[in-house]
DNA sequence: TTGCTCCTCACGTCACGTGAGGTGGC
DNA sequence: TTGCTCCTCACGTCACGTGAGGTGGC
């Protein structure tokens, strides 16, 4: 015969826990020895291994309580279930293990981008684009994908065959420098010039009421968006009103 | 710009999850609208997917709050255990899986007897015990196992040498058929006397003075769970004086 | 006698869940 | 006007952990 201390340390669980199991109903109350205490026979062991087994799998207590008096079609159906439940937490935590791989990496855009943005930021790097108007490219693609990810795949489209054109990448480029200038500097209006001659290679294959139809929430949110632009680029939006966002994820504009 | 609902929803978490981090200071109070709505930027996307990412892991929020705000190196290091944690817990949800199975495999002796101890009780089943009886003996190892483990290898070895005895088994068929006699059976007499003749293979090798000190405590303990067996074998035992467990586990004797 | 185990309350913990009661936006 | 989202308390949940205060066994 045990006692509640050799029961819990043979079994490895504290002699806490087998009082509330005892408490829940899991584990029937033994026999009281002259002074009170608890004495376990084996079949308690047995009891005790099953109710752990089946908690440690991530089975609720009240669950296992109602499976331990199951018949034993139930119980195999039970096991069964609890069996893929185990096995989706496992390719959950793969998962997981691979999240914060790219959480360790740099801090990781793969996180919360899908990958072809996550290739047109690094292919801005690549061109040579300040970190700080990567960022800010970044914010407003997180913004679009979270309001409105139907328009996603057409604005990659875009900004994809613009990145493509030699123009389009000097006008970025020439936005970029000014993220810092004076909002009266004269130069704003003649870039806001070039941003208005520059046609976006693909804005001739599409019908322009859909498009405008379906940008139409995105455009406002990145209008919103930009009230966190720096001040030049607000001066440069201001110059170019049929182009509210320069610097934006916004189909076929230079940033 | 987000509401909390669009935030949560495009993160994957509940709103209340959203202003339970911002309690817990893991995530900033973002300003509020005219409505007293929170309104929530690129970076509260960036920062909560951070958090979610980190707890989804199994990390603590307490835990989260310091490492938002480490160090490169020590965020690094803090990643590297926690993937070590994952790893293991992948390992540890394999082993559940494989322990559930042996659960549903007919109740499973596996989970809770080393497997040379099944061993034994599947030969006792093969030579045609009594499910009954089989059972008696194994709540007697559970026993042994974990009030005194150190003599469970001894143990077996004696009662694996035993079992290859023709003259053993009879003798354990016949303790087998006498489980439901009645205390008063004068065949009892005869089956002590032939207990006491068999004389076990491996015992002539050992040093008696070793054996008895290192068996006083499981002797003991087989006494009392002796307290639990049927009328007959308790007069078996009394029968037997040099022998006070005629159907345990206790090495080299019938049961 | 000392240290260890056992006993029974009963409050604490962790990460939220879940109404309760009320207001703002479309 | 109706339904949906938002707001702030504040208590509930799950599986125990952790003392609090006291007694029995070696």
């Amino acid at each position: 015969m045990l006692t509640i201390g050799q029961l819990a340390a043979h079994v490895g669980v504290t002699t806490r826990a087998v009082r509330h199991y005892h408490q829940r109903g899991l584990l029937a109350e033994p026999d009281r020895d002259a002074s009170g205490y608890r004495r376990y026979d084996a079949q308690a062991v047995v009891d005790l291994i099953r109710i752990r087994t089946l908690s440690d799998a991530g089975v609720p207590l009240a669950r296992i309580k109602a499976l331990i008096h199951a018949p034993p079609e139930e119980f195999s159906d039970a096991i069964a279930e609890v069996d893929g439940a185990l096995k989706k937490k496992i390719r959950d935590l793969a998962q997981h293990r691979r999240r914060i791989a790219d959480l360790a990496a740099g801090g990781g855009e793969r996180l919360f981008l899908p990958a072809e943005i996550v290739a047109i930021l690094d292919q801005l790097r690549g061109i040579g684009v300040s970190e700080r108007t990567v960022q800010i490219e970044r914010d407003a693609w997180i913004l679009v994908v979270a309001l409105s990810p139907e328009v996603v795949p057409e604005w990659v489209q875009e900004k994809t065959s613009a990145m493509a054109d030699p123009k389009f990448r000097r006008l970025y480029l020439a936005c970029d420098e000014a993220l810092d200038w004076d909002p009266a500097d004269p130069r704003l209006a003649e870039l806001a010039d070039a941003l208005r001659q520059w046609e976006s290679p693909g804005s001739a294959d599409r019908s322009r009421p859909d498009e405008t139809l379906g940008n139409l929430a995105a455009v406002s949110l990145m209008t919103s968006h930009a009230a966190s632009w720096p001040p030049a680029w607000r001066r440069l939006s201001e110059l170019s009103p049929d182009h509210p966002e320069p610097g934006s994820a916004a189909g076929g504009q230079a940033g």
